[in-house]
DNA sequence: AATGAATGAGGATTCATTCAT
DNA sequence: GATGAATGAATCCTCATTCAT
């Protein structure tokens, strides 16, 4: 039997690409350079990763992909919409804003090559359908038409993934902290809710 | 006297640089693919720009110009807040997202070189003024802490600059208008304001 | 396991660089002509020398190295001066001076990357001692002050070098048996010695 | 009538670009740069200078017939052997080996378009008649056979001129006082003569 | 599977010279 | 004559990928 493929040696790899890309950017850092990160032979590479453009895909499906599960798991094992709401913000979000590497990536050239779009597309389904759930439960006619609804998501979205990303790669001063409160407040103040930290620290973190 | 540096020419290279690095991204597109692009010999671009990276900060310097000295213009020719306001969100921000190019490029590895976080420092200061008129006038406690209101107005702009790139580059279905409007009314609930298109109109555009 | 990285190559790369960039000068040189000469890809240039300064750097140290070596091992394995001085001038200054394309590429632009000068410095205090030996042998008075001995070496090794290569590259007609023979009789009438052919011969050659 | 050719800045060209071929090479010092340097346009450099070789030519023409002609003057207009050799070492020699950045070039890539060993030549011949005059007049045989005068004379100005060279441009330390010291101990020991400064001193500079 | 040398098209940039003005 | 923009071949070097070992 042939030897397996490693699979430490495979997540080896994409930490040292992640860090890599965001650093220096997806044309910036070559795969020698990430050969010499990780001590492996170039051709070591090319056994876990088809090519360049596959380590980036794998990267970001990995990356968007434990968010998004997480995300939908909690969607689905919780009942009430404003503990969803509570244990997103609480705990999803922040930790996705922890990966500034990867945020990095995801908007950057090297998603040209991911599909990003349906990635929002997929995400913002699932929220929609929480905000309809939350505009039925709290008998609110929706604030926006459900055309700004996806706009906002969006918005509110990418615009927190790129502070993010500017605060801690490019030295604008905004600490995590302050977007992860506004964006509270804003839901908040959006479906008049009360988010509660304790709400989230209820369930069992996945 | 030898020729003229030609600033049509300083103009076209600009322009087909805007369109190629905002398509291909800025290691997408070569300065042979812009030779092409301008039917220009290599040489000639080089006589008007210094190299690859002084092109795109002279893209991203003057695209960014005209916008922020739009908006400092209406800053201060203009008294009334709420019309600072209307003016802002019904003709400057509009214009600077139909120039999607712009968005894509400063909003990519290119702008590496020229220092996005240093304007958008300026941006937010020139606002957080207006914001501080805004919540006087109206004898508002302002809604949210001054560093909120820092990562508020950081989110909201590249959260819209970033949503429009998505929208028109990559396909995802959220009219630039829908854009707009969310911001619109985003701004009038968190200033119980009334942001009527009249007030901008009244005006005359630069 | 892969190819090895191929000595043979290496050499082959550096003995072509060598007859080129003496011939046309390192400027003269390019890359591709190399590439071209050693049918080799440009490419493959880069796998064994990390640029072109790199490769006559190699060239230079390769050949004064092997130069200063002969001279160091000469200086330490034998005891008697005259010995000592008549290998070199009989033995080592003839290899040397047959190496008109180390010559030329020593006294060169090239030679800008290859610290020529402290290449002297060590040349001059090995022969500095030497002669001190023989002036303390021969019960001498030395005839110049050290400060021109260090001159006097100096002149006579760049000046044998440099008519060599004029004579050898550009047509000067003087042989170089005539700059040696001039070189050997200097030396005998300085230090009041002679020079017999034999006393090189004794020893073995490395 | 058109404007003349200005001498002036033909002068002031060929002043920088020696400068300019001496510190930076004559590959490594482009015309624009010279450009630069004399304040004139590109354009300008090619009115006085048909092409980038035919000004290191100009160049190295005039230094070289500077010093040429001096020493060719001395010799038709002094009669006494050793009043020449004194005024060659004492007043010739020194003010050759002022100018570095003339000797640089003389021994640089740029000397490729001179003629160098033409040069060479007419020098030897002109000192080998000096030599004769004076192995006749003091009655001594040759201390080298002919050929060997040539090697010798070849020997000691290339040689003095590169060690000029390496101790200015380089960081090799010699004085010029000790390279000129050492010449002159050669020649007072070669033709067992006595070159008092106040022999070159008697008579007019030119 | 593991290795790393091999490949050569393509990258940004330079530069001597020309020539329209 | 003076000017300096125009030119495009040529420069050194990089790099994703392949493939012999």
């Amino acid at each position: 039997m042939a030897r397996e493929k490693d699979g430490g040696k495979r997540a080896a790899i994409m930490a040292a690409a992640k860090k890599l890309f965001a650093t220096e950017g997806f044309h910036g850092a070559s795969m020698s350079d990430l050969a010499r990160a990780t001590s492996l032979p170039v051709g070591s590479l090319y056994t876990y990763f088809e090519s360049k453009e596959a380590l980036v895909r794998a990267i970001i499906e990995e990356g968007w992909g434990e968010f998004f599960s997480n995300l939908a798991d909690t969607l689905t094992a919780v009942r009430r919409p404003e503990v969803k709401l509570a244990i997103i913000v609480y705990r999803i979000l922040p930790g996705l804003f922890e990966d500034v590497e990867l945020i990095t990536i995801l908007l950057s050239e090297g998603a040209r090559y991911a599909g990003l779009e349906e990635k929002l597309e997929a995400l913002t389904a699932l929220i929609a359908d929480l905000v309809l759930e939350l505009a039925r439960e709290r008998g609110m006619a929706m604030a926006f038409p459900q055309s700004q609804a996806k706009a906002a998501l969006a918005l509110y979205f990418l615009g927190s993934l790129d502070t993010v990303r500017l605060s801690k790669m490019a030295g604008l001063e905004i600490p995590t902290e302050d977007i992860l409160d506004f964006v509270r407040l804003s839901i908040e103040n959006t479906f008049r809710i009360d988010l509660d930290p304790s709400l989230a620290a209820a369930l069992p973190s996945k």
